[in-house]
DNA sequence: AAGTGGTCTAGACCACAAG
DNA sequence: TTGTGGTCTAGACCACTTA
């Protein structure tokens, strides 16, 4: 009479059904378990090796780390790091006004050897200036901690492009070699736009996982 | 007193907020929409031109043709359909048996220019024989009308790959170019293997495109 | 027949945004 | 203060799987 397991589970976490399911449906969509009508909900393999999940929210860095491997930003890459303001078309959806921006482009490496290059403009009338201090080290963390700067939603345009100049030189490729390109832009939960990024990324090492469940 | 706008819409579809909020949701996970806490509910522009989103559920034809674009199996292709009985080891997560498979393999076009190049193969166990007609036709509307055969969930893996041989020719291009390529492995509802998939598109026309929501 | 996942009603409290 | 989104309780019915 202990098989009930939807129940027993109620029971341990004090939790109706309704935010039992919740929580499970978060899991499913990430693609730890998975919920068979009828059999059960069952946990699921792990990941693909080396593989960068869509659906994560955690950073890059974090995604990495939890599978062994470091991202970091070398300190020859400092010296590189622009911070200038812009006066740009931006053109992100509907949104096709001159703003003023402020462009940061950073260079990371995987385990100590090239990875991506990731060009990011940010709108100034959004973040205001950036400390030196953000630019060397995270500037999730100085967004985020900004009050009123959380962001809701990214869409992601991932393609491939051929790369020349600074990121095939960061690369050690030829003009010409191909890259995973993914261009992110970035919303408030309040539903406004704060920045566009371009990550270019040595196809090599680079693999996107993701999980599509067919309501 | 006319601009609650929840209790407007619950009134019109007789439903519950709960089984509104859930259709709501469901919507902007896909990008169509956006919740703003304390603010409301507000649509959002289009999505970018020419991507295919990797959140749908309608396959490829059904997305191109949202966008005006006629995704088509040519009637030469058909020739190069392979249909034969391959005694592989399977090598899906934690699944490493041997297995009879079947393997299909089929070209495309887009807009009647080469498109992409899709290698498929089925636990035999699964679907048992194919028949001409499907292979020709619709491969997803044969799976789907088999009793049994409701596909719950797919693992996408997308990575750049350089292509040689029949890719490359079909897609006039020499090889070693660089190619999106697409690892699928789909389940059945129940969680069951049911086939593993390589999608080979030709890199110039492919963008695709997701929403990321932060929790 | 029993247990499960999927969906729904009805009602509640909190946090947030805007007038 | 009002209306919103986010979360939760409590209870219900249906569809599906398994024994």
């Amino acid at each position: 009479m202990d098989n009930f397991q939807l129940s027993r589970v109620m029971k341990q976490y004090q939790v109706t059904r309704y935010t039992l399911r919740q929580a499970l449906k978060n899991l499913a969509n990430l693609g730890y378990i998975y919920q068979a009508h009828g059999s059960g909900t069952f946990a699921r393999p792990h990941h693909v090796e080396g593989a960068i999940s869509l659906q994560n929210n955690v950073g890059l860095t974090a995604e990495m780390a939890r599978q062994g491997k470091i991202v970091r930003q070398p300190a020859l890459v400092n010296k590189l790091c622009h911070y200038q303001r812009q006066l740009l078309y931006l053109r992100a959806r509907s949104w096709r006004k001159i703003a003023e921006l402020i462009s940061v482009i950073r260079q990371r490496t995987l385990d100590d050897e090239p990875f991506l290059v990731e060009h990011s403009y940010y709108l100034k009338s959004m973040v205001g200036e950036i400390p030196d201090s953000a630019l060397k080290g995270s500037l999730f963390a100085f967004i985020d901690q900004k009050p009123g700067l959380k962001v809701g939603f990214i869409d992601s345009v991932i393609e491939c492009e051929m790369i020349t100049g600074t990121p095939a030189q960061f690369f050690n490729l030829a003009d010409g070699s191909p890259s995973l390109v993914v261009r992110d832009d970035s919303y408030l939960s309040s539903g406004n736009y704060l920045r566009f990024q371009k990550y270019f990324m040595i196809f090599r090492k680079t693999k996107f996982f993701m999980l599509k469940k067919m309501h």
